[in-house]
RNA sequence: GUGGCUGUAGCUCAAUUGGUCAGAGCUUCUGAUUGUGGUUCAGAAGGUUGCGGGAUCGUUCCCCGUCAGCCACCCCA
């Protein structure tokens, strides 16, 4: 027998409703801020990833699934952003349509240790808006992504947010720290020390205690940023207090893709356990300059459809049902039977019949746990008439009904 | 990638110190006199106890390996 590979999952009927009602929301919403869907291939050259996220961060050097073909390198991509800003910028768009906001929804890869909420093949919803540097897309990228989760229904989650600096800001206490660092570094933990080399800033986010006293001796905080990305920070705070948002300021979030700066922000659920985080987004602005377009700000986030579906509550319900079942009985029914079904589906009505010769019993078992609303049944009796008895599965009610008003019936 | 825990029917779990213990509930299927569901009752089906070694007279229960899942770290959505 086969087995799916680790880290992969079946979404089976039973689940695939939820996943529709995620899915239905979210489009919803986003044509509410006109955003507007785009689809882009799952996978890009591998040097895509390689210069939009990092070369040294670990998604780059150790999760990704790469395609090696004759002549090149492909990777399974392991988030959208890059892939949209490519997209973005191979069709033109800054020249068609300027400023942009952009929605997708669809599966990524990532080559990790599979555990709750991590999946190797996992599914994001997210945004991109390319094509301004102002305060306002900040306010309504992250005041999009808590509407979003209003719709799905999820409470008890908590924003956090930081700003990175630009740049600039970003580079200088990168160097500050590689300055400072190296007489510490023998009382820093292992992953520090390792982080010292790959990604310093993450040194901020460390859990362990003693690098956190550690960092603190050093040049932390916002005082590394310039005076415009303070008051832009501070103007993000501003729009998003305005508008009843509540968030956190962590001075240690800092997002692991080289990419970001200014603002970045993450959402969490304490029910999650060790994954708990459902979002994260953040500003990227020299992104498109990076893959060779022009100067432009842009920010973005994406939802793992996965862990939005972990919150206990969110989104289980199932929209009412309504199926009508044909049980026919004898040959010249089920014959006749052919038809009719055909006509009810042509009429938009759900309708389905028992394909297993069951008994009336049976046929009658297999309405109620397929959840007919109305059960038709076709015999000898109903055939000599021109008619079908119709039984109302709710109050156990049946009459007969000719079978040329059959559909009127239905549909009332 | 690192550490720990777990692995018995489709699902949730039992099985005394290794010796008729491979079982229950749910699910599924079939019946309960003629063409009627949901409740109830009866019966049936379904397991090389994750896989491979080893120790033992003998193991679901012990040891080793392997795979998978879970938890934490790491990483991140």
């Amino acid at each position: 027998m086969f087995k799916r590979i680790p880290g992969t999952k079946d979404i089976l009927p039973e689940e695939t409703s939820s996943w529709q009602t995620v899915e239905a929301t979210a489009r919803r919403i986003f044509s509410f801020y006109n955003y507007r869907e785009i689809r882009t291939p799952v996978m890009e050259e591998a040097s895509l990833f390689n210069r939009t996220l990092g070369a040294t961060t670990e998604i780059v050097q150790k999760q990704m699934f790469l395609i090696h073909n004759q002549e090149d390198t492909y990777a399974l991509r392991p988030e959208g952003t890059a892939s949209i800003v490519r997209s973005y910028l191979e069709n033109n768009l800054e020249k068609t349509s300027g400023f942009t906001k952009l929605y997708y929804i669809g599966p990524m890869f990532r080559l990790e240790r599979p555990q709750k909420g991590r999946l190797r093949q996992f599914h994001h919803i997210g945004v991109e808006a390319i094509g301004s540097t102002l305060a306002s897309l900040d306010i309504e990228v992250i005041s999009l992504a808590e509407q979003l989760l209003k719709g799905f229904g999820i409470t008890g989650y908590q924003i956090k947010i930081n700003s990175l600096g630009c740049q600039k800001d970003k580079q200088a206490l990168s160097a500050a720290f590689k300055k400072s660092l190296p007489e510490k570094l023998p009382q820093l933990c292992a992953d520090c020390q390792r982080r010292a080399k790959n990604n310093v800033l993450r040194i901020l986010d460390c859990k362990n205690e003693d690098c956190q006293k550690i960092v603190k001796t050093l040049e932390a905080g916002h005082t590394h940023l310039c005076p415009d990305c303070r008051n832009h920070f501070e103007e993000v705070k501003r729009g998003l207090n305005d508008l009843g948002i509540s968030f956190q300021v962590v001075p240690q979030l800092v997002r692991g893709l080289d990419y970001y700066n200014r603002t970045v922000f993450e959402i969490t659920h304490s029910d999650l356990g060790s994954q708990d985080a459902i979002g994260a987004g953040g500003r990227y602005n020299d992104l498109v300059r990076e893959l060779g377009g022009p100067e432009l700000g842009a920010m973005g986030f994406a939802f793992g459809v996965e862990r939005l579906l972990l919150v206990p509550n969110a989104l289980r319900q199932n929209p009412p049902k309504k199926l009508v079942y044909l049980i026919t009985l004898g040959e010249a029914a089920k014959s006749a039977g052919i038809k009719i079904l055909n006509q009810l589906r042509n009429a938009e009505i759900p309708a389905d019949t028992d394909y297993l010769n069951k008994s009336l019993k049976g046929a009658m078992r297999a309405a109620n746990d397929a959840g007919a609303t109305f059960v038709l049944i076709l015999g000898d009796d109903e055939l000599k008439k021109h008619a079908i008895s119709v039984k109302d599965m709710a109050n156990s009610t049946q009459k007969e009904v000719f079978l040329q008003n059959l559909i009127q019936e239905l549909k009332c």
